[in-house]
DNA sequence: GCCAACGTTGGC
DNA sequence: GCCAACGTTGGC
């Protein structure tokens, strides 16, 4: 059993939309170690939303993996817009798809998690905090508890 | 909308 | 294989 988290822009797709939808495919992913942490990712982990680039920057809810990592289609597909321009026929990318498991009545905004960390050295090496730019990455059992302690 | 961080590309 | 140029992410 792991604990990941993955970003999204709510105004494409949050917390909301998969509460409503209750499984979806998380594709479009287009970064080399983001991609390879979902190769590792098994049925069943824990997987917490985060907004990016809204108002409420943060964690807003709980997903599980639905289906282990396998070729996104979306790769392959001339009509969409994470298409593979320079090799579509050797799909690079991968796609997992993601269960609806829990939306927090509050989001457990940045601000929060950068305020918690200051004073719990369970959250030191968190990468969210570490690597602004990675939208998919690990997260250990401790911190995975030490954040829901505050949700 | 700005801009810092940083991953990727491509010339050499 | 280096590194400058470029493009994207994401907080503010």
């Amino acid at each position: 059993m792991a604990y990941w988290l993955m970003k999204s822009e709510p105004d494409e797709f949050g917390i909301d939309d998969l509460a409503l939808k209750k499984c979806e495919r998380w594709d479009g992913v287009r970064n080399y170690q983001a991609r390879n942490f979902m190769r590792e990712m098994q049925e069943g982990d824990f997987i917490f939303m985060y907004h990016s680039s809204c108002k409420t920057v943060g964690i807003s809810g709980v997903m599980t993996v639905a289906r282990a990592g396998y070729p996104d289609p979306s790769a392959e597909d001339p009509s969409s817009a994470y298409f593979d321009k320079k090799q579509p026929s050797e799909n690079r990318w991968t796609a997992v798809d993601v269960a609806f498991e829990e939306r927090f009545a509050k989001v457990l905004t940045l601000e929060k998690i950068k305020q918690l960390a200051v004073n719990d050295p369970r959250l030191s090496d968190l990468m969210l905090l570490s690597r602004s730019r990675l939208s998919v990455m690990p997260i250990s059992h401790e911190q995975w508890q030490c954040l829901m302690e505050h949700v």
